[in-house]
DNA sequence: GTGAAAGCGCTAACAA
DNA sequence: TTGTTAGCGCTTTCAC
């Protein structure tokens, strides 16, 4: 049993350089790798550190240094794969220019977000990417501004904070999507989203997150676009579980003016509108249009699959990774940051509005 | 502009002790909430560190005390909405505690997971929750045993490693499970796993992931319950990505005597075989039928909706929590871990063996 | 090249 | 109740 004294205390340079014979100063010069060391040295040292398996105490020397190597990732639903893949992403770019990377959840909750955020910048994380919650609350984000260290947001911007921001600009694909149903008969098409609002839509009202805010942008102006007005009054904000997402489909498929077709605003959402499209008897595309946004692996088992609008999330997360280290190494050079398109996959849920003349064919997708 | 000063040093409790005129001391007693503090003394200290915007370092905190409040976990994969899930349980139950949670993503790569594990050593979590992937490697694990801190794994245990493990035993619902197959009139019963092996499967095969052989023991027993011999022809170990479970697959599904019914071990095969099954043109259950473990969301939309084997993964999170914290809080008494329990159920992908006598009804599950 | 000594920001033992 | 003093383990002057 080479462990049964848990309690020992750890080795430290000092114990390495009173075994190699050195001043402790040299120990840590050989063992940091800094500073002027002779090959004598360093060898006795490096043997030493070896033999009793010596192992740096890395607070110690973030706290002299103020670098940690460590970046910290905080999202708001890691359940989602959407993350999942962007957390990818982020750790392998990272892992490459040799930063480690931690990440902490924080359930869609501005408070924990804010909480996390502190966590991280007390961990003396060298830079934070945030996928930051929809809130009018940025004070925790200020502050990571004020504490010096680079930020890069990840999916939204936040009004009034001049950071990076890595996003795909939705504007342009969802115009097009929505011309596609239009195209296809529709003029009654839903939009539903977890975004949390006071106050029902309306439009032209100022929604505070930017990927949602451009999503909807997009369908108006397609609408623009067909001469039609934009039904306003089907955007349905403030969707949370899967249980209220089945209940608001039903209601935007029943009435006396019905959806024809429904975009779900990410993959949780899709979940409850299929369902809830399901449990009614209907089916997809005959008696309702479906289209949701990223684009995942269960997309392709439905019957129809479904029509998705995919992201490179992977590059993203990479990209805003690359970002984020280059603000570290390089604090004032702006960073350069690609542009990222998202592109609409037409599957199958995309069909011609029950009743019209039934001439809608798909468009090929680009 | 209130952070114009980047570069500004960080307030210390030297500071907020000058500004309170009081010792260091005395500050750090008001700040820390320890040592015996007058009110006086109290109210000055509090009222210069708001003033001050005084923020601790945690970082020399924990150098101090060597506790750091923060649990660590490290899991293969966190696209598995599985991790996901149990990530929520951890989170509520630490944060319900006090503790911040970070979380390290290692791929399912032996080599990543090392590391990860080095790197919350190093920071100094007071305790770590693995999901250890399947591998021979273990010394990172005993490391951490060996420097004093708590240790509990998930999901799988390790051989020859005396600390906590949270998982469910996966033998009996595996055993009723196939019980059900075979009831059904399947004796070809296929098994699909990711796990990683020199060799491919057969009988009485010592299988290293606890899980893992615990589903194949079940299967086991069923077939011997119902006198029959277990196909261990059908078991393909060493799955990969999607394409590579697609064609497992296939092949499974072809050939002279080919597989009647498939089990995913978890959530990302299952994509990979419904996949192939629908790709070679055969219906759930008419042609084949079909399980999985792991109760994901979109297994409800499928058609039909897919039988799963579901296993409590948020209490389990929960549970690997609270008895990692009580290990950091009470040291050496043993903690509690509750049973978990996995069921099947039965949604609509399990069917009568094509051909065979149609009198397959489900039996109810409990 | 080398070593002694002064920090980093905090806690904790010891006196007063 | 207070203040003084020593650390925690490392990096980093600054002399030699």
């Amino acid at each position: 049993m080479t462990h049964s004294s848990a309690r020992r205390r750890d080795v430290t340079v000092a114990d390495v350089a009173k075994a190699a014979l050195v001043s402790k100063a040299q120990a840590a010069r050989a063992l940091g790798g800094y500073g002027a060391v002779s090959e004598d040295v360093r060898e006795r040292v490096l043997a030493a550190a070896e033999s009793l398996s010596y192992r740096p105490n890395e607070l110690a020397r973030t706290m002299n240094t103020g670098k940690s190597h460590t970046i910290g990732v905080v999202v708001g639903d890691i359940e989602n794969p959407h993350f999942g893949l962007a957390m990818r992403g982020i750790s392998d770019r990272a892992k490459a220019s040799g930063f480690d990377v931690i990440l902490i959840n924080t359930g869609e909750d501005i408070r924990a977000e804010t909480d996390a955020v502190r966590v991280l910048l007390d961990k003396r994380v060298d830079g934070l990417i945030v996928a930051p919650v929809s809130s009018p609350e940025k004070g925790h984000l200020e502050r990571v501004c004020a504490s010096g260290r680079p930020l890069v947001l990840f999916d939204r911007k936040v009004d009034g904070l001049d950071v990076d921001v890595v996003a795909t600009d939705m504007t342009e694909v969802s115009r097009k999507s929505t011309a596609e149903l239009i195209h296809a008969g529709h003029e009654r098409i839903a939009f539903i989203s977890t975004l949390k609002s006071q106050e029902p839509f309306w439009n032209g009202m100022d929604v505070s997150s930017t990927p949602i805010a451009e999503r909807l942008k997009g369908m108006s102006l397609a609408f623009h676009d067909a001469g039609h007005s934009f039904p306003s009054d089907l955007v349905r904000l403030n969707a949370g579980n899967s249980d209220s997402v089945v209940g608001i489909t039903q209601d935007l498929l029943r009435g006396p003016a019905p959806a024809t077709a429904i975009v779900a605003s990410d993959g949780l959402v899709a979940l409850g509108v299929v369902e809830g499209i399901q449990t009614m008897g209907l089916s997809i595309p005959q008696d309702v249009s479906f289209l949701m946004y990223d684009d995942l692996a269960w997309t392709r088992l439905t019957n129809p699959p479904l029509s998705v609008i995919s992201q490179p999330v992977y590059d993203m997360g990479a990209a805003a990774a690359a970002a984020l280290i280059q603000r570290i190494q390089r604090p004032g050079v702006k960073s350069e940051i690609p542009e990222f398109t998202a592109t609409l996959i037409n599957r199958g849920s995309i069909g011609a509005v029950r009743g019209a003349a039934s001439c809608y064919s798909l468009s090929e997708s680009p």
